[in-house]
DNA sequence: CGCTTCTTTCAGAAATTTGTGAAGTTAAGG
DNA sequence: CCTTAACTTCACAAATTTCTGAAAGAAGCG
């Protein structure tokens, strides 16, 4: 316990945040145990946790959270960091990680376009089926430049707004 | 090869298309069935298949093309019409309805920011940890409001590349 | 008005996913 | 070099999801 930074927080408050927030994620395909490790990072002070807090305040085992944290890892949504002199883990919640994670969505489209790119050869990019291939290709095309842009934008806004963080 | 348009394909090319870009989709979070009936939709000619066409080429059940496109009706990847004087139903991929059905992701994100203001609020927005939960907020606001003037973009972008579909 | 054709619903079998306890592994500290 | 703390891996039990066959439900057509 005992938090520096302010009161201490109603810890039922913090919990409940964190079940309707990971549930919202899991509704958008996010694993279960992951989502709830992660909105409980997003909902701590610091945005950093070791395994054993993360296990007491979710009341999950050492190797859910072992599992949740490997996947949050992977996908770019949590930073593992050894605490120096000490075997104990951290996991970290990055505002700029978060974002960017969004981003790696870019990876899955990445692949969502080779396979479009196959098939308007397989179909023939004479036929009607090929054109459409194409025509959502193209699509795709369109919105990984976009959101490269908007990226950009987003860091330009969010400087003025918040400061550097 | 470059059968005129109507020939049979080589259908093996096109099932193995179907089945290739499905499962990217389902890497992606879609269920199984509605990634396959939503990939035999895009690679048919015309986009338009009936249910016995759909469980014929996907050699699924009946009740399986039945909660596939109800899925992806909700979802709003298809459109359902009834073809008229038969009790056949037909079901469509519309290409602007597969666009403005990513668009609608938008939905998942207005819960994510529902639930992320009330955590603001409940963690207190003069904490750190709430701080943190209003800059993510931000984000999405600024991505909703982003992701708008892009579609817009490729609507103009498209009409010069394709002429209007 | 009933027959026929197509679609949906439902209950259950099968497969997959998920989370746990327990053993295994790694590395700090004496 | 041995002890001990911390994380990871593994095998399995439980829960959930997925697809099917069968039966019920609409809707055109004679």
């Amino acid at each position: 316990m005992a938090e520096p930074t302010g009161a201490a927080r109603d810890p039922e408050a913090v919990s409940r945040f964190v079940e309707h927030f990971a549930a919202q994620l899991v509704e958008a395909g996010l694993p279960r145990m992951p989502a709830r490790v992660f909105a409980a990072l997003l909902a701590s002070d610091t945005g950093v946790l070791t395994s054993a807090e993360l296990g007491e305040r979710l009341r999950i085992s050492p190797a859910a959270v072992s599992g949740a944290v490997r996947y949050l890892a992977q996908q770019h949504m949590v930073s593992r960091e050894r605490e120096p002199g000490s075997r104990r883990e951290r996991y970290r919640v990055h505002g700029d990680q978060w974002y960017e994670a969004l981003t790696n969505r870019e990876a899955v489209i990445r692949r969502w376009e080779d396979a479009l790119r196959e098939g308007v050869v397989s179909l023939g990019s004479d036929t009607p089926a090929g054109r459409r291939l194409a025509e959502t290709l193209a699509f795709f095309e369109f919105v990984e430049k976009e959101v490269e842009a908007m990226m950009d934008r987003w860091r330009a806004h969010r400087e003025e707004r918040f400061g550097r963080g």
